[in-house]
DNA sequence: ATAAACTTTCAATTTTTATTGAAAGTTTGA
DNA sequence: TCAAACTTTCAATAAAAATTGAAAGTTTAT
């Protein structure tokens, strides 16, 4: 296969999975591109080479430079700007989780603690109300976890995501 | 706070967080339902409770039995059929973390696998098709490590689950 | 075999989300 | 200060996704 089919294939594949993620599939795109092009791009390469238009690429670019992902880069002497996306792969998989903690994980959290102390009522049997009680407990805990287990992963060095980790996951005895 | 106004919110919290992960807004809330309802549901149920289409309740329900995650119930001497969720948190994130494992890792798995040979061609440097090389490279460790996790998780009991993992991420000495 | 009681399907429609493009805004150099 | 070269914003539009609802399909009892 040659390189440029190659690229378009990541590409595409990357925005198909943005999709499932949530994100958006041309969000998705713009970092792909970001991550197989060597240099830095400016707003028209972006532009060319995915045909969307200027300001898609300025809304992308700055969702993507809020998750911490695609960085600006100023050249002397010119005016206008190039982005280049994170090539550590280890780091955009932290920025990412770190992102998405805060977004998703944080929210909910919120809301279990919000309804986790229901009263006792006259339109609800004890027993309704105590399973209820036990399965948002039990969503609460499952959180938790979460939460603790992206946050360590987020303050873990890559040495020890590749090491320890790996250890830990690798089938054996 | 009362039990069906706590019921409400969480309904409407997992509608939002299933938003965010690409399920969609009505499935994640017909989950949440079924998780906070003790008994099983009816379709006409659903479509009260949620104010929505038998064609919807329908087809929902029906993706939920897919993810394994929903379970129909028939009742001796009833014709209608009746709906119950998956009541074990641990048992609902490994069915969930399975069907996303399968739908969505699997795929870009094997498009870096198709594009990781890229041949030496003259339109492209040798530096370029080397960069491009080494990205996929790591995208397919990445990737490698995180399906190797997702079916450790898979195959672990919830004890394993629970004490054995709880501990690597528990902050401490 | 028929009818009642239900479920499923899917074309049409609605809703939501993403995208465009042009106007407004910003920065830089002369 | 002005104008050129750029970026950002956002209302309008387009595209995608979800939802409806009614017809078709299925199952069960008689």
């Amino acid at each position: 296969m040659q390189l440029d089919e190659a690229k378009r294939r990541f590409i595409e594949g990357w925005g198909t999975l943005g999709s499932a993620w949530g994100v958006s599939r041309t969000m998705a795109q713009v970092h792909a591109l970001l991550l197989v092009s060597p240099g830095a791009l400016s707003t028209e390469d972006i532009m060319e080479q995915l045909q969307i238009s200027r300001g898609n690429v300025s809304l992308n670019v700055r969702a993507l430079m809020d998750w911490g992902i695609v960085r600006k880069e100023l050249r002397p002497g010119e005016r206008r700007e190039f982005f280049s996306g994170e090539k550590d792969i280890h780091r955009v998989a932290t920025l990412i989780l770190q992102e998405r903690r805060k977004r998703e994980l944080q929210p909910i959290m919120r809301v279990l603690g919000e309804i986790s102390e229901v009263e006792p009522s006259p339109t609800a049997t004890p027993e309704e109300t105590a399973a209820f009680t036990q399965m948002i407990g039990s969503i609460q805990s499952f959180a938790n976890f979460a939460d603790r287990a992206a946050s360590t992963l987020i303050k873990a060095d890559e040495n020890w995501f590749l090491s320890t980790f790996m250890k830990l996951m690798r089938p054996g005895p």
